[in-house]
DNA sequence: TGACCTGATGTGGTATGACCACACTACTGA
DNA sequence: TCAGTAGTGTGGTCATACCACATCAGGTCA
């Protein structure tokens, strides 16, 4: 008749799933596993934790999901960092289905690389800016290009956000990088189109490196914006030209 | 001697939980399967996928990780559009052990409130002016508070970045939610620190919430950068006062 | 002596079948 | 009419066996 029969304290919380995945969690944000480490084999894990295998795995697969670990065949599961990676893929599903939002995203774009050139202006680096130098030569290179034009126009604003030096503006950015690319080959399209816009990316990119040489970071913002607007004007144009084209 | 003996010709992509994972993930995006659907169940599932059940449980586990789908005991296997919760969950990870990261996430929050801004300038309804009005008026009640003051000050940034209507933008707002409370608990106890701080931020809001009405984009994007300076003057000026603060 | 092959071992990967727990529905009885 | 209850369908868990891959030690052959 009696129920429970909890066997061991600990057992309190949550069962199954619940129960092994706040254990991981608490392990981790406790600093008790660090990236790097190699976990528990599943057998001795489970049975350490009172549940069986296939539940183990349901919380490690989910784990993975996430980044917190990374599960190799033949080897162990090793526990890493969270990456930016695992943000594309949710950005991937969030994104689904509303092409809409490819144009909101736009608006993180700017966010983002604006506060990253204001902070490049502080402390962008000999290397960056060498590393910013090469990309512009690229840019003036490809300009007839499509492809590889669109390429070194990210980058370009890669390497911009790089030498923002945060950590976490990269990750967004880059958690954004899939949509962000697309945006970059939509614009080349209208490149191709509107001959006069080759001029304006070469111009646009110059000024910006020259601006953020110069250390001016009202400026480069100011640059940057325009830039944007720049390209948002011409992708309105063309949508009007062709309202079948991608807004 | 032959080996693979593949059964069916869909089988061809990866075996196991990548074909699951890869199966319904390609359903969701090609949008034969949308929120709010109800999922076929697990055990029917499987058969049709020529897998396990433990295996297929995987691979829910793990779009449930990212919000992908809900799974209700009992109840089935939902459909849902990703949340921004589940970066709350990756930003658990992310910034663990990283004590650091707090002070640069500031970058990226001042990198989206100044882009809301801009854009609530252009965006904002009535509605959203009457609600950062109220949260102004909110701001200044609470002014000697923390707590609540606090809570106030969250909630007129939180106004400012709906305003702005980009879904974009207020996504990854959210998503540092938990980082962001913090950082307006840690401003308030400056602000009881220093008392003259408390003029600084009745009145920058009260400038910004004017910008906002008079929709000047600039100034409005200038009043917040300075707003966020201040704030970070004081907080340096804490650090040197007391280096066992929180930077 | 050296490189290469081969097996043993440890690890994750999968399959199966049974049973438990929960939510909902429909039936039954008062 | 309503409340209680049994049935059905769903996810939740377990135990065990076996497969696949990676690694390394030991042996084999040149």
């Amino acid at each position: 008749m009696e129920k429970p029969q909890i066997t061991r304290p600990e057992d309190a919380c949550g069962k199954g799933f619940d129960k092994v995945f706040a254990f991981l969690r608490e392990q981790f944000l406790a600093g008790a596993i660090k990236p790097g480490d190699r976990l528990t084999p599943e057998r001795e894990l489970c049975q350490r934790l009172g549940v069986s295998r296939p539940v183990l795995r349901e919380a490690l697969r989910a784990l993975a999901m996430i980044g917190v670990v990374e599960i190799l065949h033949g080897v162990g599961t090793i526990v890493r960092r969270p990456d930016v990676s695992v943000l594309g893929e949710f950005f991937a599903f969030a994104l689904a289905q509303r092409a809409d939002m490819t144009d909101d995203v736009m608006q993180a774009r700017i966010a983002i690389e604006c506060q990253a050139i204001r902070l490049a202006c502080q402390r962008a680096t000999l290397a960056d800016i060498e590393r910013l130098r090469g990309a512009l030569d690229h840019i003036r290179s490809t300009i007839d290009d499509p492809t590889a034009g669109a390429e070194a126009d990210h980058a370009f604003h890669d390497a911009m956000v790089r030498a923002s030096k945060s950590e976490t503006l990269l990750c967004l950015y880059q958690a954004m990088g899939e949509v962000l690319r697309q945006s970059h080959r939509d614009r080349r399209d209208l490149v191709r189109r509107y001959g006069n816009m080759k001029d304006h990316v070469a111009q646009d990119h110059e000024r910006l490196f020259q601006a953020i040489v110069a250390r001016d970071e009202r400026n480069a913002d100011d640059i940057l914006r325009k830039h944007f607007a720049i390209g948002d004007e011409y992708r309105r144009r063309a949508a009007l030209a062709d309202p079948s084209a991608p807004t």
